[in-house]
DNA sequence: GCCGTTACGTGAGCACTGCTCTCGGCCTGG
DNA sequence: CCAGGCCGAGAGCAGTGCTCACGTAACGGC
C-alpha cells in the first residue's frame, strides 16, 4: 500500500514535481512577483485550469516552494556541519555560514522567498516552522558540541535582561540542555544577523561599498563566532 | 522663479503628493505586491489613465515610495542622533538602532519595500543610493564622534583580511578620516546585522521563539556596540 | 468483468490588472 | 487673445488568478 502505487498516484506525484520544477525555473528567471501560473501551465503544455487540481492557488504553489527552499537551505547547513571536524568550532562555524550564503547566492529568488518580504498577506506560519529552523538548529548543535568538548570560551557573558534570560533558558532546556542562556541568546541574534549579512549581498544592498564579498563575509561571521565564544584554534584571519 | 509658483505647478505637486499618500495607505493595508494603481486612482476619484501623467509606471511609483521610506528611516536615525548626548556612545547607539526599529515596526510594508525583496526585476540602484545611506552614515558619525571624544575602546581589533582592509580604509578616508579600518568594517557588518535583526521581527520570522522583543533587541544591539568598541559608561543591562 | 465513483484535463468566462492611445477641454506663456 | 502645452476621460489590449460546467479515463468494490 506504500510501495505499490497506482499509475494514477504516480502520475500525480510526477506532475506535481514537474509543476514545482517549472515554477522554480520561472522563479529563477523572473522572481516571485512575476511568476505566472498560466506561464508554467503553458510551458508544461496543459490548460491553466488543470493546474488547480494540484495546487489550490498561486500562493499555495509558492508556499510549497518556500518549504522546499527551507529544506534545501537546512540541508546545505547540515551537510557541511557533518562534513566538518568537531575540534575546530570557529572554522566550522564559518563553513556552515558560508554554505548558507553559497546556497543563497546560487538561488537568490528562492532565498528571497524565505527571507525576503513575505508574499501572501502575512500567512505561511505553521507549515514552514518545521523546516524553517533547520539552519539555526545546526548552528545550535555546533555550539552544543563545542561545549561538550569543552571548547566554548566566551570572551564575556554579560548578564541578560530577565525576560530574555527566561526565554533563553527555556530554549536551552528544549534544544540544548546545559548550554548557558547568554549563549543561546547570542545564537538567536547571530542567526538574524547572518541572514542580514546574506540579504544585503543577495538583494544588492551594498553595491559599491563592499566588493571583496567572500573575505568580508568570512571576517564578519568569524567575529560573530568569537562573540559567541567559539575559539579560533589557529590561523583565524591572516596578515600582520 | 522658485517661490512664485504657477497654480499649475502647485496642483501638480499636490496631486503627486496625494497619489503617494494614497499609495502609502494602500501599501500599509495590502502590501506592495497587492498595491493597485487602479485602486489608488479609484480612491482619488480619477481615471486610472490620468495617474500616468504623474508616474510613468507602477514601478516608478514604488520607487518614489522607496526613496521616501529611505528618507524617513534616515531622518528617524538622524533625529535621535541629534537628540542624544555625545558622552554616552553605547546608549546612544542603542537609541539610534531602536529608532530605526521603531520606524520599521510602525511602517512594516514600507520597511519591506526598502529592505525586503527588491520589487522590480533588480532595478532601483542609482536613485536610491543617496538617501539609502543616511542610517549607516548616522551610525558612522556616532562612532566618529565617540572617537573624537576618546571614547572608542574596542575589545580586540583583530586584523582584517587585506582586501577588506583596503576597502575599509578607502571608506574611512571618504566618510570618517581617522577612524581605524577594523572599526569601519565592523560598522558595515553592524549595519547589515541590524537590518537582519529588524527584518526578523517585521517579517514575523521568530514568532514563538522570541517574545520579549524590546529587551532582546536592546541586548543584541548593545552587544554589537560593545563589539565595535563603544563603551558602556554605566548601567548597561541590569540584573546581578 | 462490470459499474458507479472519483480524479483529471479542457475551454469558456469573470473580474481584475498595468498600460496605451486618442480625443476634448483647460490653463498658461508669449 | 490665442496657439501650444498640460491634463483628465474613456475605450481598448494583453495578460493575470480563479471558477465552473463538461466530457473522459482510471480506479476499486461487487
Amino acid at each position: 500500500m506504500s510501495t505499490i502505487e497506482g499509475a494514477r498516484a504516480r502520475a500525480r506525484r510526477e506532475i506535481t514535481a514537474a509543476i514545482k520544477d517549472e515554477a522554480r525555473r520561472g522563479l529563477a528567471a523572473e522572481g516571485a512577483s512575476r511568476l505566472s501560473l498560466r506561464a508554467v501551465a503553458r510551458e508544461l503544455g496543459m490548460a491553466s485550469s488543470a493546474l488547480y487540481r494540484y495546487f489550490p492557488s498561486r500562493d499555495d504553489l509558492l508556499t510549497a516552494l518556500i518549504v522546499d527552499a527551507y529544506d534545501a537551505l537546512g540541508e546545505a547547513a547540515e551537510e557541511t556541519l557533518a562534513a566538518t571536524p568537531r575540534d575546530d568550532p570557529a572554522t566550522r562555524w564559518v563553513a556552515v555560514c558560508g554554505a548558507v550564503r553559497a546556497w543563497a547566492l546560487a538561488h537568490p529568488h528562492e532565498f528571497a522567498l524565505v527571507h525576503g518580504t513575505p508574499v501572501p498577506g502575512y500567512a505561511a506560519p505553521q507549515a514552514t516552522t518545521g523546516p524553517g529552523v533547520r539552519v539555526p538548529l545546526a548552528l545550535l548543535a555546533l555550539t552544543a558540541e563545542a561545549q561538550e568538548d569543552a571548547l566554548l570560551a566566551p570572551p564575556t557573558w554579560d548578564p541578560l535582561p530577565p525576560p530574555v534570560r527566561a526565554e533563553a533558558e527555556a530554549l536551552a532546556d528544549e534544544y540544548a540542555p546545559g548550554l548557558p542562556a547568554p549563549v543561546v541568546a547570542a545564537l538567536v541574534a547571530a542567526w538574524a544577523q547572518l541572514v542580514g549579512l546574506i540579504s544585503f549581498e543577495v538583494f544588492g544592498q551594498y553595491t559599491g561599498v563592499v566588493t571583496a564579498r567572500d573575505e568580508f563575509f568570512a571576517h564578519a561571521v568569524s567575529r560573530i563566532a568569537a562573540d559567541i565564544g567559539l575559539p579560533t584554534t589557529r590561523g583565524g584571519t591572516p596578515e600582520e
